[in-house]
RNA sequence: CGGGGCGUAGCGCAGCCUGGUAGCGCGUUUGCUUGGGGUGCAAAAGGUCUCGGGUUCAACUCCCGACGCCCCGACCA
């Protein structure tokens, strides 16, 4: 490909629009452009690179037996009510009416297309394991779009789903995408981590995500260096420390707190560290009250509080609900006397004075003992795990670090098997339920991932197995017919290799072209020009390296083809 | 949706406070020049100053309202 006869415009400046190293890349680079805000077109050579992390996921997707279909994006809105997920992803989706008035949907995800497709084609055992994966557009309306590729409303997804006879041959089927997963990422030169996971509104018992470490990350993942335990922060937990509890607490005893409700004022009202006090939170779990109860300097988790009460929907109570439950204004709940269910952190197990709420205006009480004064329906894990809490595997203190989270992998158990009654008949001809798992991959925020992994000051620095192109092939002095023609048949020449080779043949200063050539990034940049060629060669230099090695013409392709060699098996380890 | 910021030439920005001729750099076009890390000179094209209302003799500038974009929090590949 010759860059005079291609659209690829690059930015000098970086673009207004974007925050992260890998937005202004992709699109000072020339791969992407923003028609509106989470929607992107694919230039040219940002097609290439993403046609190169689909192709690598598709190889491994079939290697791991799975069978590429291809579903239909716009989907009938009925599916989604026999889920019932049209409630629980309703605002989150893109909906529209056909002609005749009928509710449609841009498919978000695809387990009520799939279930209801294998449902029907799958009538025996004798069909099953059965894995199917497709590459598709998927649209969800984001609440906030971000980052260019990273969150958008539009964006590519790989999703397989697999079928099974039984759990034991589930876990089988979800462990051969596990270790898809591992080779895709390590393939596209990403160092990815896989975490323990929520699993969200998709459902299921299991998951584990895969993550690309970047301080850019969107998740916040915690990591065990000493036994290598690591799960997202939404779900990590922790080894609760025990409480300390003085020999004796003396009776619990009203304090007037005057307009004193946050864990700071309270602190700076009694003078004491916070957590000396005891946090209590009133939600509403699907309508219902409930409290929770956390140490005064910790936040609540409530991924895994929905996840324990098993709500549909959670969320934080309103004043009215408040002053209900508590008969005191938002600011002093506290456990005593509630009269809802109240969960406690472990770390809060034989809490003894403590203050909390008084469930009274302006009121809080001191000396509270939670065993003594307070009714704890559980004690669960419930607090954002931070750095330095104990590894619940090991002990040991535990990290935080922020990652990107480019691919899940979900076991879903027969959730949706049983709303759309995919049944097969096994060796007795008796009807089951088919067990599920469900398996995504961002293919365009993978792509994105690895720039935002792979780039130094000058630009990206590709990948070889995603880069648009492995060799950028530089004619310095167009106009002299000895350089071109050495060009033309090194490109001649490199391209019967089955090598990608992109000539940027501009009328341009050679100043320019090497400025280019660094922020495309291609793996290996060839310089022809006249001064190489008096000396005896071509110039060819990685992108990674400072100096460049004269090479001779005809033994250049050679030379090339070892450089790619090795740097495809340093990737693949 | 809550909080913050920004909309001026293709891109990056100044001008606005204190109303009166719309500017700079890059890019683009043409000519010359230069030719191994974003050459130099000259000329040129390119603007409903996001949109709508209001105040004013006069609005890019002041006021009100929309819309769009970006950032911080709750959803997710």
């Amino acid at each position: 490909m010759r860059w005079s006869r291609t659209l690829i415009t690059t930015l000098r400046d970086d673009p207004q629009e974007a925050e992260i190293p890998s937005h202004k890349l992709m699109v000072r680079a020339g791969l992407i452009r923003k028609l509106s805000g989470g929607l992107y077109t694919f230039m040219p050579l940002g097609l290439r690179a993403l046609h190169k992390v689909a192709r690598i996921v598709r190889e491994e997707m079939d290697r791991a037996g799975a069978q590429e279909i291809l579903m239909p994006a716009l989907q009938p809105a009925e599916l989604w009510e026999r889920s019932g997920r049209l409630a629980a992803m309703g605002p989150g989706m893109f909906k529209l009416r056909d002609r005749a008035e009928r509710l449609m949907a841009l498919g978000p995800t695809h387990e009520e297309v799939v279930t209801e497709l294998l449902g029907h084609e799958i009538s025996s055992y004798r069909q099953l394991p059965c894995t199917v994966y497709q590459v598709q557009t998927k649209f969800r309306d984001e609440i906030r779009p971000r980052f260019g590729l990273m969150r958008s409303k539009e964006f590519i997804m790989k999703d397989a789903y697999s079928f099974d006879t039984s759990l034991e041959a589930a876990d089988a089927s979800y462990q051969a995408m596990y270790d898809a997963y591992v080779r895709i990422f390590a393939r596209c030169g990403l160092l990815a981590r896989a975490v323990e996971a929520d699993t969200g509104d998709i459902g299921g018992k299991w998951s584990h995500e895969f993550m690309v470490l970047a301080d850019s990350g969107e998740d916040g993942l915690v990591d065990c260096p000493a036994c290598g335990y690591a799960a997202n922060q939404e779900r990590a937990e922790r080894a609760a420390p025990a409480a300390d509890a003085p020999a004796c607490c003396p009776d619990r005893e009203p304090v007037a707190t005057p307009g004193v409700r946050t864990v700071d004022e309270l602190a700076t009202f009694f003078a004491c560290p916070a957590d000396r006090f005891i946090k209590t939170l009133v939600y509403l779990a699907d309508g219902k009250p409930v409290a929770a109860l956390v140490p005064g300097d910790r936040d609540l988790n409530e991924h895994k509080f929905k996840r324990l009460l098993g709500a549909k929907k959670l969320e934080l109570a309103d004043e009215a609900t408040v002053q209900k439950v508590t008969g005191a204004p938002v600011g002093f709940a506290g456990p005593v006397g509630l009269a809802v269910p109240t969960y406690a952190d472990p770390s809060l197990q034989g809490a003894a004075d403590r203050i909390t709420g008084a469930n009274l205006a302006d009121t809080h009480l001191r000396h509270v003992d939670l065993a003594r004064d307070a009714a704890v329906t559980a004690f669960e894990d419930l607090v954002i795990v931070g750095p330095g809490d104990a590894c619940p595997r090991c002990g040991q203190p535990l990290q935080l670090k922020r990652g990107i989270e480019v691919g899940h992998v979900f076991k879903l158990g027969t959730k949706y098997s049983e709303a759309f009654e995919a049944k097969y008949l096994n060796e007795k001809g008796q009807s089951e339920l088919m067990v599920m798992g469900c398996y995504g991959i961002g293919v365009t925020r993978t792509l994105q991932a690895v720039v935002e992994q792979c780039h130094d000051a000058d630009g990206i620095v590709w990948p070889v197995s995603v880069a648009p192109f492995a060799v950028t092939l530089l004619l310095l002095d167009p106009k002299d017919p000895a350089v071109c023609a050495t060009v033309d048949a090194l490109e001649r020449d490199l391209q019967a290799a089955g090598i990608d080779v992109f000539v940027d043949d501009r009328e341009e200063r050679p100043g320019v072209k090497f400025k280019d050539a660094d922020l495309i990034g291609c793996p290996i940049r060839v310089v022809v020009g006249a001064k190489g060629l008096a000396k005896g060669g071509v110039e060819v230099k990685l992108r990674t390296s400072k100096s460049a090695d004269l090479i001779p013409p005809d033994q250049a392709t050679d030379t090339i083809r070892t450089l790619i060699a090795g740097l495809t098996s340093a990737a693949t380890r």
